[in-house]
DNA sequence: AGGCATAGATGTCAACCGTCATCTAAAATG
DNA sequence: CATTTTAGATGACGGTTGACATCTATGCCT
C-alpha cells in the first residue's frame, strides 16, 4: 500500500531511529535487515526503497544517535555531563545511551563511510561540550580542546570497561565509581 | 586421521590462538566457525570435538588474549606501558593488540560467561600494572588500585575512540597524541 | 597384537543473511 | 478523472551461519 509523502518520510525516520537503538543494543552484525524492519513495523522488502544498503543505514543511524546525544547534553556543564555519563543508569541503558560507547568497537571494523560518521559525531560531541569559550587566546583554545578530547576518551573508556563486566558484578560498579570521582576531581 | 594426544592438545591451542587474533580483528560475529578452523588449518567438522559451543571458545580465546597481554607488559613501568598502549602502532595492530580495546564493546552483548572472562582479564591486567607495591597502608593501597583502574579505562577509551575514526584521519591521531601526553603528565 | 577410543574429515541440516524483482494500491500529478 | 509514480508487501535467490551425525583411520591401552 502506498502512503503519503510525509508519512513515508516519517516511516523512514522511524526506521533510522529504530536501527539506531537496535544497533546499540546488539551491534551492527547482531541486527538483520528483516529484524530491523519488523521492529519498525514493516516487512523487510521495502527497505531498499529507502536505503541503498545496510551500510548506508548504519551511517545514518549513527548520525541520528549522535544528534540525539548532542540534544541531551546541550546546556549542561562539564561536571553534570560526567556524572550522568559515568553512571549505572547510563551503563544499563545500552539502547538509549551514547553511540560512541556502544558502537565504537564495531565501527573500527566497518567501512570508511561509517568511520567518517563517527568522526563527525565525535566532533559534534566536542563542540557541544564547549561551554566555557568566551575570549581565549590561541593556546588556551587548543588546551581547552585537548582537555575535552581527553575527558571524552576517559568517560567512554570507563563505560566500555564497566559494560564488559558481568551484570551487577562489584568490578563493574567499582570501575564506574572510581573513574567518575577521579575524572571529576582532576577536571 | 587420528593424531597424538599431545598433537591434539597443540592443535586445540592453535585453534584458541587463531580465534583470539581473528576475533580481535573482526569481532565475535564476524568470524564463523568454518572461517576459524580453516585459518587454523582444519576443516570445520572437528570443532565440536574440542569445544561445546562457539561461546565456549570465545571465553577461552579472551582468556588467551589476556594472558598474552599480561606477558607483554610484565616488567615495564607505568609510563612505558602508557606510551606503548596509546600509540599508532598499537592502534593499527588490531589482531595483536589489547583484547580489552578490541572486544569490550562486543563483550557487553555476550553471555555472562564471556563477561566473566573479561572481568578476570581486567583484574589480571590491574595486577600486572601493580609495580610499586612494597609497604603500603590500607588507604594507600586502595588509592593505588583506583589509580590503576582509572588509567586503564583512560587508555582503553583513547584507543577505542581513535580506532573508530577513518584511517589516517587527523582526528584519529589527535586523540591518540592528546590523550597520551595528558595521561602521562597527570599520572 | 588386537580391540577400543577418538581427532579430524565429510556431509547435512534448518535457519538466516543481504539483496533484489515483482506486484499492488494508493498518492501525486496533469 | 486518467495517468504516472512509488511505499511497502510478498516471495525468492544464492550464499552462509552454528550445529551436529556419521565415517574413518589412527594412536592408545590392555
Amino acid at each position: 500500500m502506498k502512503v503519503t509523502k510525509t508519512q513515508a518520510r516519517e516511516n523512514r525516520a522511524r526506521i533510522v531511529e529504530t536501527a539506531s537503538t537496535l544497533f546499540r543494543e546488539r551491534g551492527y552484525d547482531g541486527v538483520s535487515v528483516a529484524d530491523l524492519m519488523a521492529a519498525a513495523g514493516f516487512t523487510h522488502g521495502g527497505f531498499y526503497k529507502h536505503f541503498r544498503s545496510k551500510a548506508d543505514l548504519m551511517a545514518e543511524a549513527a548520525a541520528s544517535g549522535f544528534s540525539q546525544s548532542v540534544a541531551n547534553i546541550a546546556g549542561v556543564d562539564a561536571a553534570a555531563f560526567i556524572k550522568e555519563y559515568v553512571s549505572r543508569k547510563h551503563r544499563d541503558a545500552l539502547g538509549n545511551g551514547c553511540t560512541l560507547a556502544a558502537l565504537s568497537g564495531d565501527a573500527a571494523r566497518q567501512p570508511e563511510s561509517i568511520k567518517e560518521a563517527f568522526a563527525a559525531g565525535i566532533e559534534s560531541q566536542l563542540a557541544t561540550l564547549e561551554r566555557e569559550d568566551g575570549a581565549m587566546g590561541k593556546i588556551a583554545k587548543r588546551e581547552a580542546r585537548a582537555k575535552r578530547i581527553d575527558t571524552l576518551a576517559h568517560v567512554v573508556g570507563a563505560l566500555v570497561l564497566s559494560r564488559a563486566c558481568p551484570d551487577d558484578s562489584p568490578l563493574a560498579d567499582e570501575i564506574l565509581e572510581v573513574c567518575r570521582s577521579r575524572i571529576l576531581s582532576q577536571k
